[in-house]
Formats: C-alpha cells, sequence, structure tokens
DNA sequence: CTTCCTGCAAAAGTTTTGCATTAAC
DNA sequence: GTTAATGCAAAACTTTTGCAGGAAG
C-alpha cells in the first residue's frame, strides 16, 4: 500500500469517486497529488494553495464520501485531512497538544490484532457497529520540548 | 474510582485548582456537578443551562489547565467535556459518525497495558513525551443502524 | 478591600451556502 | 449541449476577548 504509484492512486481516486457519480477533476486531482505527498495530515490552510477554501472544504467532504480522503480529528482549531488508510496503510498519530504537529506513526501487527479482537467484543457487546478504530499518542513532540513548552 | 462520592470529587477539584492559584466558585462547581452526573462527555450546549457559554468556555478552559476536566475531540462540530480520567476511570470511546454520539467503555486491563507497552516504545523512538493515549472505536450505533442510517 | 470571576456584547476564526461562470463529460 | 464543479462573496456557527459590575477570599 505504502508507496503506491500516482496513477494508481489516481485510478483508485477516480473509480471511487464515478461510483458515487462524481467527477475527478483538475481541484480534486490536486488535492489528492498534495495529500499523497504530506507526511502528516494538513490543515485547510496548508491546501489552499491549490484550491479556494471553499472549493477545499466542498471538494475534501466529496472525497470523503468517496472514501479517498479521511478527516482527522485533532487537538488543533481547525480540521486536518489525509488519504484513506486504505491508500496509504494503516497508521496512528502522535498529536503534540502544544503545537498541533501531527506525525504518522506504525504499531507492531500483532498488537493491531489485539486491538481489533477486543474492539470487537465491546463492539458487539453494546450493538456498536464498528467501522474502524482510532489509537492516538497525545503529549509534546521533541521541539515543544526544548523549547520548554 | 468511579462512583467517587461528590464531596470527594469537590475535595479533589478544589485542590487541583488552588495549586493554579484559581477558585472554586458557584459557576466551576455547577460545571464539574454536571459532568459528573453525565454517562457520556458533554457538549458546550449542554452545559448552558448552567453556565452563559462565555462562561463555560472559559471555566471549562481553567478547569481543564488545572487537571479536573478534559477536552474530548469528535468528529462533531462543537467540542465535548468530561472529567478527567484519573477521577472517573481510564475508559474510551464509542463514537457514532452518524448522530455523534459518544458512549463510554472500558477495555480489559491486558490490552491496556500491551498499548501503553507498545505506545511507550513508538513514543520513546520518535523523542515524543507522551501523555496520554486516545482509543476510540467509530461507527454507528444501535439506533442509527435501526434506522438505517 | 482587593483580586479575580462573571455575564453581556462584540470580535475573531472556521466552515457552509447562494449564485453566476466555467469546466467536465 | 447538458450537467455538475468552481470561485467569489456573504452567511452561519463555534470559540475567544473586552469590559463594567459582582462575588470570593
Amino acid at each position: 500500500m505504502i508507496g503506491r504509484m500516482a496513477s494508481d492512486l489516481d485510478t483508485a481516486a477516480e473509480t471511487r469517486l464515478r461510483r458515487e457519480g462524481q467527477r475527478y477533476t483538475r481541484g480534486r486531482r490536486a488535492l489528492v497529488a498534495t495529500l499523497s505527498t504530506a507526511a502528516t495530515p494538513l490543515a485547510i490552510g496548508e491546501l489552499t494553495a491549490e484550491v479556494p477554501q471553499s472549493s477545499a472544504y466542498r471538494n475534501l467532504a466529496v472525497l470523503e464520501q468517496a472514501g479517498v480522503v479521511r478527516r482527522v480529528i485533532t487537538d488543533g482549531d481547525s480540521a486536518r485531512f489525509e488519504l484513506a488508510e486504505d491508500l496509504t496503510g494503516h497508521h496512528h498519530h502522535l498529536i503534540c497538544s502544544s503545537c498541533g504537529r501531527v506525525q504518522d506513526v506504525e504499531v507492531p501487527p500483532s498488537l493491531e490484532r489485539d486491538i481489533d479482537r477486543a474492539l470487537d467484543r465491546l463492539a458487539r457487546k453494546a450493538a456498536f457497529a464498528s467501522v474502524h478504530h482510532r489509537l492516538d499518542l497525545i503529549g509534546t513532540c521533541r521541539d515543544c520540548a526544548a523549547a520548554g513548552r
């Protein structure tokens, strides 16, 4: 999954959009391209070089609906976005509660399995149809720690 | 931890506020009391019966700073708040991506231990000073599933 | 009494929406 | 050519801030 070539990514994105009756337009291509080169989830402000703000919001909503993009919830003020996990690989986040920086990390497959098993059990008990889990670390990043924040 | 008596909770809250040079006022007591009776994290709108909106935001920020309250990040539009975990016990959330409802759940202690161990290792590698983790299930709650959402 | 908190109203910031124009198919 | 997406500007909403009056210590 990781390292997927740009053309593969475009094909996948286009397929998913078409399934929803949506077009894979220039602006949407630009958003997907930018997200695919980013090592961390991007805030709206980091995507408005490509596309005006209102179009960014609208297109990210469409891309999320089509399963191409995922909205990441952080402690910061504005939303962040990344490519869907089945396009980039399942991962987690180190979220700096001081500066809002988000860094991707992966955890050992054996732990993922244990987590999934335990959560499936919980979800079943609560009659909750689980779609996915979210496991993040909240703390202080290297830079903020060095700056005494 | 769970089932902590109201007076214990008040004492703990007051101690933590005092440590920050803050007072435990009527409005802050009301917020803590309301949060302590809630089974799920509450949105600002659910706290404005007690206290005007601007005071709610200000006081929740103070209470968070003092370690009495925790801001919970959900997929919804507005922030939600709950009592700090060391006052109520460590737990996780079932978040309904359709209606925004949040339900508390606990996972087996053995899994918590495994998660903590693995995350400590990751954090150390990334020079990230971890404070706590956040593990949530995103999916569809019983009611939304029944309603076909 | 002095300091900090409150509550109103206004401001700042984020996200959504209406509408005429432009691009996609 | 027809339908849907774009980009601007305005609106809606969430959160923060200024300040006069009131409560806490």
